[in-house]
DNA sequence: CGGGCCATTGAAGGTTTTCAACGTATGTGG
DNA sequence: CCACATACGTTGAAAACCTTCAATGGCCCG
């Protein structure tokens, strides 16, 4: 058996809870689903591309990304990971994991058997809707990434993308007083954001320059949120948090 | 009762057929849960942002997009929609739709109760398999559009939405010979593809000029798919549609 | 025939990349 | 404890890529 308290399972409740209402019995339930508490190192990989996907990885604590890689070497962030989040949803449909995911900083991960989670939603139906809605709510940030990639420029993106970490992070309890950890390098920032990580280094100085973010050794400061939103045309509703809560139409 | 010839139901089974096996019985019971055909003209929207997603909409024929606007005016189109495709697929966990739907041309679509599906997915569990993977596609696909818009270059990123268009299209038997329907403006592939139509133009040009594509007036023929796919980078699997023939988890 | 939409072209300018170099912090082995 | 290696951030200059602006021509349709 697992000691569940050696990790706070608080950010998983938390990000699935609120999405969809459970009662008590059911997040009980959820937690002992979990089977395994493993921790990762830093720089390490969590999950990779192709293998089965026969257990359900959450983030406990720390920070991770999903990327991938293109023949001529270039590598493309595709969301980062915070606390409460599902590494990888392909055990919905193929079986196969759909990305790599990578260790941003420590990591401390659990998995549970897809099959006892799909199981235990006969029971709980509430937890698949759940599951569907933190998949949707995954959707949703990728196609804002889309969005940002496609249509905001140097500034914006970069903004739109610490105006996204902050409510996520905010969201699980990890923001204080407008300060989060972040430890992504330029480098990472640039293959996030489709920029040069030379370039992300000046857009990052003008943030500075603009007093709208502070930004050193991992520490993420937003000194004016407000105005960072509007620079970056950030929509707080389409991240997709609102609207789950409601019942859909799996719901019975 | 709707005349189930008027438009042929074959695309959206072979869609949802290509990537989980069904029985004719299976087939057949999923073809009357159809509920009402409906003709858009092109320039038509299918579907608004934010109405009740209690129906599942379906194109059977002609093309149509996915897009949001962001408060500039700027406009990301962030998927192109082909007959078997589904529009949204947000009734599986929100009750609201996700995004604008469009249709590019002339556009046949059929629509379901979603709760009816549901309901029918007690008895046929294959129906949602089959839903979820679809929906892993549509994510595998706007992966990749995140990853063009990211670390492609104009070039690059216009042979690979042509790629892309070409296999999506094939597989519901819409490629004769390397040619297929694709109606979309300059300035529709440049909201697509994050450039400015006058970029689009050139870049066509280019692609002419190599003796790759041909395109115009909405007929596109390419001629070297070998060579468009090394140009773009194409990777055939990296759409989704190899793996989700395998049981997943959700299998019982 | 006129109006509107779309494709095309040229020229100028802005944004971002690339290349190359340098500084700093951190860690490791001698 | 120092020498060295490594990773990351920073800077400048040149070049590449793409956008914007403005104008033109073709085509379809009322």
């Amino acid at each position: 058996m697992i000691d569940r308290n050696l990790v706070s399972i608080r950010p998983f409740l938390a990000n699935l809870a609120g999405l969809v209402r459970m009662s008590e019995e059911e997040l009980a339930s959820l937690t002992h689903l979990i089977k395994a508490l493993n921790h990762h190192q830093a720089h390490a990989t969590i999950l990779e591309e192709g293998a089965p996907a026969d257990r359900i990885v959450v983030i406990m604590s720390g920070l991770a990304y999903r990327f991938t890689r293109l023949a001529n070497g270039r590598r493309q962030i595709t969301a980062f990971l915070v606390p409460g989040d599902i590494c990888d949803y392909r055990f919905l449909s193929s079986g196969h994991v759909g990305q790599h995911v990578f260790a941003l900083s420590q990591v401390a991960v659990a998995r549970m058997q897809a099959e006892s989670f799909v199981a235990a939603s006969e029971r709980f139906p509430v937890f698949m809707r759940a599951m569907l809605a933190a998949n949707a709510v995954d959707e949703a940030i990728g196609r804002e990434w889309m969005i940002s990639l496609g249509q905001r420029n140097a500034l914006q993106r970069m903004a739109h993308l610490l105006c996204e970490m902050e409510l996520r992070l905010r969201r699980v309890g990890l923001v204080e007083k407008g300060t989060f950890h972040f430890p992504a390098t330029q480098t990472d920032l640039g293959d996030a954001l489709g920029l040069s990580s030379v370039h992300v280094n000046r857009t990052l100085q003008e943030l500075r320059r603009m007093h709208l973010v502070a930004m050193s050794k991992g520490i993420v400061t937003l000194n004016d949120t407000a105005a960072l939103r509007r620079l970056a045309l950030f929509d707080v509703t389409s991240l997709g948090y609102e609207r789950n809560g409601r019942a859909g139409a799996v719901t019975h």
